[in-house]
DNA sequence: CTCGTGCA
DNA sequence: TGCACGAGG
């Protein structure tokens, strides 16, 4: 994941409302992840409902994408498809980092270790198929539209934005620019509050919009050297070069152009194939795109998923569900006079 | 993460 | 009205 790169980005700072009438792909499974990962209670354990079915992801979903809506900004999900072949070693480190995560959760809970049983449980978020399908089901009922990537949904949501189906592409991490986004944005949340880590505080994150083109100008490179760049602080098909950050990587391939002249020029081969990593992020599988519809609301739908499967509160899902209609109905009410069909 | 409550 | 903090499922 590009998460290293940040170092060398720079963004520009939005409100919510700049995205206002703005069409945005979001990669569906880093969403999900972060949802597991945040909401729980202090001690790590994540929400469930009364058969102890983790329901974070829901609560997550339905509560972040009300708010979108409500501010007119319409979201269409993008859910990773198979893995490419190179990825394996990775997944399977983190499911190793992961099941330890598990185990040491159980230990602090036992030994009163609050702090240390919040980490652990975070790490230990596991995205299972059930939860893949019922937060597809809910997206559905919410009217928000569920695209399904042949391989990495960040492929899709890129192409996505650079052809034009939507204003941008957002994510955690910075692979979107490396699949050739021309705009991605992190931080697309409301409230705007992360816990800064080990305190009790918090601090507020804003939206942020990063332009690939602005940012390649800046670095005075193109898009196949910040690929380069990537390989060497690492990404997910391979490992980081020792001692190689984000600001090294940067001058080595200005300085030398391209891995290829790096490796002649210090005399030693990189042990990984930088090639075919290239390539994923070059050439993704082609996937033939349509046109996201977005529809009403079906609260109905809606309730049976939340509040009869889940159990979910009756009368807090109504509300937001009723705020949303209003925030709908003065949307379309200033746009074009059609209203809301089936709605209440 | 986002909501709702309670207190300044 | 604004912020802090605990609850939500």
């Amino acid at each position: 994941m590009g998460t290293k790169l940040a170092a060398i980005i720079e963004a520009e700072t939005l409100t919510l409302s700049d995205l206002t009438g703005k069409e945005i792909a979001v990669d569906a499974f880093n969403t999900i992840y972060s949802f597991l990962a945040t909401i729980r209670q202090p001690d790590g354990t994540p929400l469930t409902d009364r058969q102890g079915r983790v329901t974070s992801h829901l609560s997550g979903m339905f509560y972040r994408n009300i708010n979108l809506l409500e501010n007119g900004i319409n979201p269409v999900y993008v859910y990773d498809g198979k893995a490419p072949k190179l990825k394996a070693p990775e997944v399977q480190r983190r499911r190793v980092i992961r099941d330890a995560a598990y185990e040491e959760w159980k230990k602090a809970k036992e030994d009163g270790r609050i702090e240390d049983a919040r980490k652990a449980g975070q790490a230990s978020s596991r995205l299972t198929g059930p939860m893949i399908d019922e937060s597809k089901e809910l997206l559905q009922a919410l009217g928000i539209p569920v695209i399904q990537a042949p391989s990495e949904g960040e492929a899709v949501a890129a192409q996505m934005a650079r052809e034009g189906f939507v204003w941008a592409s957002a994510s955690q991490d910075n692979d979107s620019l490396l699949y050739n986004c021309p705009r991605m944005i992190r931080n697309l949340s409301i409230s705007g509050r992360r816990r800064v880590s080990r305190t009790k505080k918090y601090k507020s994150i804003d939206p942020e919009l990063i332009l690939l083109d602005q940012n390649l100008q800046l670095l005075g490179i193109t898009r196949e050297q910040l690929i380069d760049i990537a390989i060497l602080v690492g990404t997910d098909y391979n490992d980081s070069v020792k001692g190689i950050g984000p600001k090294t990587a940067l001058k080595l391939v200005k300085k030398h152009g391209n891995l290829e002249t790096i490796e002649t020029d210090r005399g030693t081969k990189f042990d990984f194939p930088y090639d075919e990593i290239r390539e994923i992020f070059l050439n993704p599988p082609k996937f033939d795109l349509e046109s996201p519809k977005w529809t009403d609301p079906q609260p109905d739908e809606i309730e049976r998923i939340l509040c009869k499967e889940h159990d979910f509160s009756e009368s807090r899902i109504q509300k937001s569900l009723e705020r949303l209609h209003k925030a709908l109905e003065e949307i379309r009410g200033s746009t074009h006079q059609s209203s809301l069909s089936d709605f209440f």
